[in-house]
RNA sequence: GUGAGUGUAGCUCAGUCGGUUAGAGCACAAGGUUGUGGUCCUUGGGGUCGGGGGAUCGAAUCCCCUCACUCACCCCA
């Protein structure tokens, strides 16, 4: 073949399709039950715009052009700069809270690997404009909300939360100057990845040398390998006595507690090892991870409190999350999980077919007057005999064949066959189409 | 960008020590005689063995180069 989809894309044949739309549509219907209203973007920006979020390095990562009016413009690579353009640009005329979601095409032009492709589409759900633990504990509801529906189960994933507020908190109030704390912040990130001794090796590394050395590791280690329940109350004690940090331990608990009441606690996890690489989060964090197998993170978020600033507006707290159809499917298919076919691919209701190619007419008319009334309604191309039209009838994912035979002329009836259960009655011509869902009782 | 692995039919793969015309299952198509599908039976189409070069009488098989894909690292906006 000389012609080939570009590395990292994807072509979508009907059977793909039909899964990806499964994905995004219960993507859209989860948002729209929990409230959320949808928006979009154009596909490409200026350059500048992902320029001034992320830095001059983020340009090799992203497909980006010159137009013929020498524009700098690049293919989004993400939609949150575009999200913070949208509010910015009506930041005085917008009703607070902004909830909006999206679920974008987008593209990066990196290696593609296990869950990351070029090019795939994004499910993205942001609350702006309100800095409370019930909107942290929304989105992650949403999230898990969202897997619940798709069939996982708390056996299948596990949503892990921490809060870089109060990680920051803790390690002020344990004397690490907040010039350090990004290091740390790496650091404690990666702790999943590493093995016990290279998470100490790495520890060691950002320690001071000297007298506190000992101290600081101790304290580093604890501070990073605390999660679960047990994890969040031996924080407890190192928060106590600090304003900020008692604060900051309250805000997270309330998220639990919230989380608690909402029913999706058994999905949910304290974790100190959720940091996120990104640096504008600067509240509560959560990453959701599936628990056998595909180790890769499967979705993330969390509160970002500058963002918005740093684009041009207002100061303005938000709080969001996104995942990809790919992560999504690779997750699935792991876990067999991924639906059948017959479940979520186009059906037909009807499949007229004639027994004799003289009626061929007929099955014309009857598929004209069933689709006026708002059926899909198919039939044969070939006039064949009736086992090969019943056949493409089955093929073609379809509920009940009609078949129009000689007692269509002689007595004004056809049959109707329930291809799932072989069920089949014959009825006037003039009643099925009053009620063609009548026959069969449903 | 760095490292490792894999390339045989649309898909999953077999192919012995280098030996004649490269195979299976699934999928696809046709048929199984004129009014009833899923099973079954028969038949068929489909291959530059990723590509190029080399050693050999002879290569899917051995050597070199190259390309593609996969996985991991980096990064994850």
């Amino acid at each position: 073949m000389k012609f080939r989809t570009v590395k990292g894309t994807r072509d979508f044949y009907p059977t793909d399709m039909a899964i990806r739309n499964w994905i995004v549509d219960t993507w859209k219907r989860v948002s729209l039950n929990h409230g959320f209203e949808e928006y979009d973007s154009p596909i490409f920006e200026y350059l500048d715009l992902f320029k001034a979020k992320s830095g001059e390095a983020i340009v090799s990562e992203l497909f980006h052009f010159t137009d013929r009016g020498d524009r700098e413009l690049a293919i989004r690579p993400e939609m949150t700069p575009s999200l913070a353009r949208m509010i910015n640009a009506r930041a005085q005329s917008l009703p607070l809270p902004i909830k909006w979601f999206s679920v974008p095409r987008l593209c990066r032009a990196e290696r593609p690997q296990r869950g990351r492709l070029r090019e795939f589409f994004q499910w993205n759900i942001d609350i702006v404009g309100i800095d409370d633990a019930v909107t942290d504990a929304e989105c992650i509801f949403v999230a898990v909300d969202f897997f619940r529906q798709i069939g996982l189960t708390p056996a299948d994933i596990v949503m892990k939360i921490n809060s870089r507020a109060l990680l920051a908190a803790l390690l002020s109030a344990r004397g690490f100057a907040e010039n350090r704390h990004a290091d740390i912040f790496v650091v404690l990130d990666k702790r999943d990845k590493l093995s016990q001794d290279d998470f100490i090796k790495s520890v060691e590394k950002i320690t001071q040398s000297g007298s506190r050395r000992g101290k600081e590791k101790t304290t580093l280690i604890e501070i990073g390998q605390a999660h679960g329940k047990t994890g969040l109350e031996s924080l407890a004690g190192m928060a106590e006595g600090n304003k900020s940090a008692e604060r900051e331990l309250t805000r997270l608990r309330n998220v639990f507690d919230i989380l608690n009441t909402l029913g999706v606690a058994d999905y949910c996890e304290f974790d100190m090892g959720i940091v996120r690489g990104l640096a504008y989060y600067t509240g509560v964090v959560f990453e959701a991870f599936g628990k056998a197998g595909l180790k890769r993170a499967i979705c993330g978020g969390g509160r970002y409190d500058q963002l918005l600033e740093v684009l041009g507006g207002p100061p303005m707290s938000g709080t969001g999350f996104g995942t990809s159809d790919v992560v999504i499917l690779d997750l699935l298919i792991e876990l067999n999980h991924v639906p059948t076919e017959a479940t979520i691919s186009k059906q037909n209701d009807f499949y007229v077919i004639d027994a004799d190619a003289n009626l061929f007419n007929e099955v014309l008319s009857l598929v004209a007057k069933l689709r006026k009334a708002g059926f899909a309604a198919e039939f044969s191309y070939r006039r064949q005999a009736i086992g090969k039209q019943i056949k493409q009838a089955a093929a073609n994912n379809t509920r009940w064949a009609v078949i129009v035979g000689n007692e269509y002329t002689e007595r004004g009836v056809l049959s109707v066959k329930d291809l799932d259960t072989g069920e089949q009655v014959e009825i006037p011509i003039r009643t099925f189409l009053d009620n063609p869902h009548a026959p069969m009782g449903k």
